[in-house]
DNA sequence: CTGATTTTGTAGACCGTTATACGTATACTG
DNA sequence: CAGTATACGTATAACGGTCTACAAAATCAG
């Protein structure tokens, strides 16, 4: 009578018995392990479908593969994130993999603990987006599962693969891009940060930027403002920048969140974008396309950076031990805004 | 030697051996389950600290709780979505409580499957937010999971609780203000559906809108304009609603998604808004409060909402069997679009 | 001081899979 | 046709927790 009870939930068992087999005949099926006949193989799918069975990620993950994934993210509101983590999912679903978001604070104890939590459910591999933890602590992560990092450079690791935009090269282009129209006078507009570390995002596209200014004779003017992130603190400071004695001719903007206020705050302002100042941006945000803003930004081409980070997952996954750090070319997006 | 191989794997036994008690004991700890001392619970806190042991979620779902909780996305670019998650975890954080975020396409049969999935990693409980699928698949899922469902107006059902900002009275709200400002020729721009349905997001703000009107003794001139919701189809359908000969005075626009473009077109074209037309629109994203944009847009307390489903997640999976379905006021926050 | 009650801790079955080790047919070799 | 390799199935020990019984110890009532 305690078989009537629980009757309800279907488990491997009840699929084996009502397909007259072993319970390990049908475990095999479900991994289509070696040494199965079709006709076995058969009755065991039909009493699958019949039945409704599911297998029970939890009891799998005490042995085997839980056939799922685990993306961290630092936040959710980071516009370029969608057409990543779209990119990485649907590569993912064809291998018969599950895809689990969890959202960091970009804090890096709550980083690691979320890490730990998924490890916790024992998925079988981890992508980490623009991650504040480093490299020792990476490294450590990694013995325990597979890790694929985006948006964080750092082509010496060997426990771990990275896929990341080269974002060197992206400010490269767009600075080139204002130099070749005949700017001179170009400012970077970039993040405070307490100190330059390499590897950082931010910190390539610096000194891309840098690079292309002394390429074009122009080293010496060089100049990066930092401004604050959040709207509170960055509107003002922007404000108070467009009323500098020394304002730029042009901007190259690390990112949409400083890029699309800088434009609207400068037309509102009265200034002529381009005319009176020439703006490229990064990121190619929606609101960067929008009528009326039509600003000039770096695509970097998340999608694609979703699914190079998805396979190299599954070849790690799958027995893997060489390195892979690769980098995808970002694109200038042209638009009427210098 | 067996025991050494796998000794790296600190478990529920290596921390009962270390701190000299039974597993059994070590589990009512991790659990705060009744009948354990004082003593004893510090005995195996210091071992639990000391060997840095994590309990494993895969274990835990065998039997028990997994204290994890999944939440269930539409997609990821509809921008009020952060605050949401936001609220709901950080209420979901302090119970003590993960939470795990899968990402539907907005297609029924994935949905449906992504909710099987989280239910055979055996979460505790399911948050679903605008979900595609109706009243009687989600009281089939509610027989397995405790469920909360945030953007799907279901006061009927009694299988599952539902936060929602009150659509209808947001719209009337939106519409209202319109009237006051002495605009009569008011349309909504709204979704393309096949057919109006209760409960559903859109439908309600309509209803809403209606309701205004007519209160303002408008009813006659009332007029919903659908068009598309991806920007490549929207934005000629905008264009060409601007040089209708019939162009209404104002706007009331179910969504910033519409609201934004539909504003920054407008001024392109020549029309000032205010002015030449009037414009208020739903869902305050932060493009919206973009200066040289400065759209009024309905708030709806995304936070709030979030923090609602994650109580009632809290309190159904600890004994609540009554139903709860409430919703939050939103708020018209005035810029300068009317 | 004795019997009843409450606290505290333990033993061990159980959850639903996987995977190893091992029989048994069946096919191949010479 | 005997002897061996191979294909196919099965039995069963893990995996790392939870939780129900139950025993032992401590407290209480009279």
């Amino acid at each position: 009578m305690d078989k009537q009870v629980r009757a309800n939930r279907v488990t491997i068992r009840t699929v084996a018995a009502d397909a007259g087999v072993s319970v390990a005949a049908v475990s095999k099926v479900l991994r289509n392990a070696y040494g199965v006949s079709d006709s076995l193989r058969e009755k065991v799918l039909r009493s699958i479908e019949k039945l409704g069975y599911r297998p029970s990620t939890a009891a799998r993950g005490m042995r085997g593969r839980t056939f799922s994934v685990g993306v961290l993210l630092v936040g959710m509101d980071n516009p370029f994130l969608p057409a990543l983590v779209d990119g990485f999912k649907r590569a993912m679903g064809e291998a018969g993999y599950k895809t689990l978001i969890a959202v960091g604070e970009a804090r890096t104890h709550v980083e690691s603990a979320l890490i730990d939590s998924m490890i916790d459910m024992r998925i079988d591999g981890l992508l980490l987006i623009a991650p504040r933890i480093g490299g020792e602590a990476l490294n450590h992560f990694a013995t325990q599962v597979p890790i694929a990092v985006i948006g964080h450079h750092e082509c010496s690791a060997t426990a771990f693969d990275t896929v990341n935009s080269d974002d060197f090269n992206g400010a490269r282009l767009a600075t080139r891009a204002l130099v070749e129209k005949g700017y001179r006078d170009i400012a970077m507009l970039c993040l405070i940060y307490s100190r330059p570390k390499d590897g950082e995002v931010w910190y390539e596209r610096e000194k891309g930027y840098r690079a292309a200014m002394a390429e074009a004779g122009l080293k010496h003017r060089a100049r990066l403002i930092r401004i604050a992130e959040h709207p509170k603190d960055m509107l003002p400071q922007i404000e108070e920048l467009l009323q500098r004695a020394d304002l730029p001719e042009a901007f190259f903007c690390w990112s949409d969140i400083h890029g699309v206020p800088l434009i609207n705050l400068a037309r509102k302002k009265g200034l002529k974008v381009p005319g009176d100042l020439g703006i490229v941006s990064y990121d190619n945000t929606t609101t960067s396309a929008l009528p009326l803003i039509e600003l000039s930004s770096i695509d970097q081409k998340p999608q694609e950076l979703g699914m190079i980070a998805a396979d190299q997952l599954l070849t790690r996954m799958t027995g893997r031990t060489t390195t892979r750090h690769e980098l995808v070319e970002p694109e200038l997006i042209l638009r009427s805004s210098f």
